[in-house]
Parts: C-alpha cells; structure tokens; sequence
DNA sequence: TAGTGGTCTAGACCACACG
DNA sequence: GTGTGGTCTAGACCACTAC
C-alpha cells in the first residue's frame, strides 16, 4: 500500500517515505531553508500515520537533511562549510573565520585553575605531580552560530599572566600577540556523534557528528605551549593538510 | 511518575531513561558486549510504554552507546579504535591494522573504466578532454568487521597494468610493490553522518558519523597517481598527524 | 485561536533468533 | 513455540509560534 506509487518493496514505509522526501530535497524540489509540509499533511500525502511521518522526518534529521522547530515546521538544511588548516593548528580559526566570510566570535564559558589530570600533565610535560593548570572551555561561533566548543589546558605561568585576553578572544591570536610563536604540533582526529549536553552546546540534534580536533601544540623548543581538544559541528567544518615525505 | 527516582523535572521521559542507561553503561553496569534487559522488561521496570523506551534506546543508538539486533536484544557497544597516520596517507592502511592487530582485507566491489568526471581530471591533472580513469569500490575489512569504503581514481596507464593486483589488495601496498613511490598528498577530513546505503556498507545505524578522508597523492615529479576519498566508521578509526612549521 | 512539532499511550502484527 | 526487536496505527495532550 505504497501510495504515491514508487520504490522497491519490502523496504518499510517510513524509509520509502524519507527516501521520497530526500530525493525531492536533493533534486531542489525543497530548496534549502524552505519548509517541508506539515507532519499532518505529510501523513495525509501518504497515507500513513503521523507517527510514520515523524519516523522518516526523523531519519532525514539523522542524515542532516533536515532540522525541525517546535510550532514553526519542518526545514531544510542550508549547507556551510568552513576549512581549517591542518598546519597551523586549530588556532587560526579566527584568521579562518574572517578569510572565509564569518565573524569569529568566542564564548567564555569557564576559565579556572585546576589541578592536572595525569593525563594533561604528560601533555603539557609538567614535571611536578599535581600541578595547577588553566583550564578553559569557550564556544566558537561563525556569525550567530555556535559551531564549535574548544576545551583547553594551559601551564599555569601563561594562563595567569594572560587571563584577560584568553577569556576574550581566540587562543592562537592572543598568544601570537604576546610573542608565544607556536610552531609544532600533535594533532588527531576523530569523529563522535553528539551527545545530549554537546548538542545543547552546539544547537545541533542529538547524535550529529561532531569533529575531534585533539593536540598538542609546541614553541620553538620543544616546549608544549598548549594542548586541548576542539568540537566541531561537522556540517560546518572541514581540515586539511599538506604532507610531503621528502 | 519518574519512577527509578531520579533527575531534573520537565525533561522529556525517554531522555531521563536513556540517561538513566547511558550512566549505568559508563559506570560499567552494563558491560560492553552485554545484553540489556528487553524492551519489554525496560517498559515495565520504568513504568512507561513501549513506545517511550524504544524512543529511549533510540537516543542511546544516535550516541553509539548500544546497538540492536532483531530477534536477539539491544547490547552495549564495544570499543575499537585504529589510527592511522596521515604521514603516509590512506594506503597505509594495510600496515597500520596488523601493526594494531587485525587482519586486514579488500573487497573490491567495483572496478571499470569509466569517463573521467570534470573534478577527477583536475585532481589527476588529466589533460585530454574526456579521457579515461579507473574507478574503484572497496571495503575494507579489518578482521571481520567492514570499517571503510574507499572510492578510488587511478589513471588509465596505471589502472590498467595493475589491475588484477589493486583489485586483491591494499592501494598503496600494491603501488608499492610495482615501483611507484607515493610522497606527497594533499587530504582534507570532514565529518558526515551515513546514509541508508552507507550505513548498509559499513553495517552502522543510519547517520552514525563516518570519517572522510579525500586525498590526491603525487609521485616524486608532482605527477598525480591515485587520488579518492575513504569514508571509515569513526568508531573504529583515528587520524593523526605531526606538524612542523619550520 | 489555530497550526505546528514534541511526548506518550495501548495495542496490533511482522520478521528474526533460538531452543 | 517463545521471546526479541521492527513497523505501524489512532488518538490524546502538551509546548511553542504566529496571527
């Protein structure tokens, strides 16, 4: 009982019906931002439950194609994407930002001494046990969007002496400005998919992935500067690298 | 009626029950590998509808904390996680699963020849309109388990002389042992959640976050000699990479 | 006030795994 | 056969948005 007549069978109806709308929204029969039928009226179209509807518009959600808002409707994606380097690690994100047509803006959302973690202490190679840290978490955003939660640890020397300016703007930025030149680090990265409290943070659905930016960055000698990892939106941003064996 | 008392008010009941669990997972109450209770018994034992727990487990499935299997009952997730290095692009593939213990494997699904499309030309800088390129579809398997799906451009010369061995085996191993010597690459990583036709490739829920690795890699004469991009399950893989800016 | 998506229920039937 | 997750229904009420 497919209605608007389509599809291979035995493939459940809330698939052939997310399958349907997704094709309408890749061929730009739904332009991006613009809204989707109700769930009701969806439900009417094809003749199935509003339950049904709610399970394909779900599995559009999943795939990104889609966002909804509660007592407004259901809308489709618009698509960004902003690239960072790899070789000048995470910091450059407001050079980024700005080269590539956003405003860059940071949300402090704590700045504190702790005592390191072992494992931030291998990081930073500090070489007393119990050593205090900064440590800092902030939000990123492009515009009005929130597209990236930074967490990051410094040594106590430098986030005391630059509190002011690392609570206020971007990390890199700030220690270039004061003549800390990183020019090494270790970096991985990895993907998760949100969680309930990273999707709050970063306006996005639960289980969107997200982009794990983690490293370590060095001075001249040798010296960890900083280390942290950042949170990115996937559907906004991008890395890329340069790597020569030579 | 939160009923295993518990929580803030006003959340959502199926967001305190996937809390509930997501905690007893984390603390290790529920071990990775071990069935939870069945839908029904979790309907009961929260006092909501089956309805409400589905919904639940749904949200624990997004955050890759547990996954289903009909017939059989929901489990938690077990960990797995291979690096590789991005000091020698993907092709290391091969190396770096049996330096980390699996066993490596290619199922190539599809190898043709094919019109080169406008994007593949300049990244191979083809100069002749309209030549020809091979195209390549695998998986890639470590031990049992698909983990990526590469999609793959070779030139024709290349394609052609080799391909009996690149369709067995790993790229880089096999340009390896014909004398090609890859040292350079430009990549770029990006984040995307699976689609219905990945995540049946890759054996993941639907938009479970994959990793993109899109990659051209250059001979020593900055001639262009393979270049695709790998989409990897990003619970089973990690990039990383040393920076130098000296 | 009307329309939208968000939550939740109670119940039905199906497909698959296992003994 | 029994138990499991997968699909689907019909209907209720709530929270939010807009007019």
């Amino acid at each position: 009982m497919v209605p608007s007549g389509q599809e291979a069978d035995n493939q459940p109806l809330h698939v052939a019906i997310s399958e349907q709308l997704k094709a309408k929204i890749e061929s730009g029969k739904y332009e991006p931002g613009e809204r989707l039928p109700s769930e009701f009226d969806l439900g009417e179209a094809f003749g199935v439950s509003r339950t049904t509807v709610r399970k394909a518009i779900a599995n559009l959600i999943q795939q990104g194609l889609v966002t909804t808002q509660q007592g407004k409707g259901i809308f489709v994606t618009e698509q960004h994407k902003i690239t960072f380097s790899m070789s000048n690690p995470l910091m450059t994100f407001d050079a980024a930002l700005r080269q590539q047509g956003y405003q860059g803006r940071v949300q402090s959302l704590r700045f504190q001494r702790v005592k390191a973690s072992p494992e931030i202490s291998h990081r930073l190679q500090l070489s007393t046990r119990g050593a205090e840290v900064y440590w800092q978490e902030k939000i990123i955003y492009a515009d009005e969007s929130p597209i990236a939660l930074d967490m990051v640890y410094y040594p106590e020397t430098i986030g005391k002496s630059l509190s002011a300016q690392l609570q206020a703007g971007f990390t890199y930025s700030t220690l270039l400005a004061n003549g800390i030149d990183l020019n090494a680090a270790k970096v991985t990265l990895e993907s998760i998919p949100a969680t309930y409290e990273l999707s709050e943070y970063l306006a996005v659905p639960l289980g969107m992935p997200l982009l794990v930016f983690n490293y370590v960055a060095y001075q001249g000698n040798h010296q960890p500067i900083v280390c942290g990892k950042t949170l990115s939106r996937s559907d906004w941003t991008c890395y890329n690298a340069e790597i020569n064996l030579d």
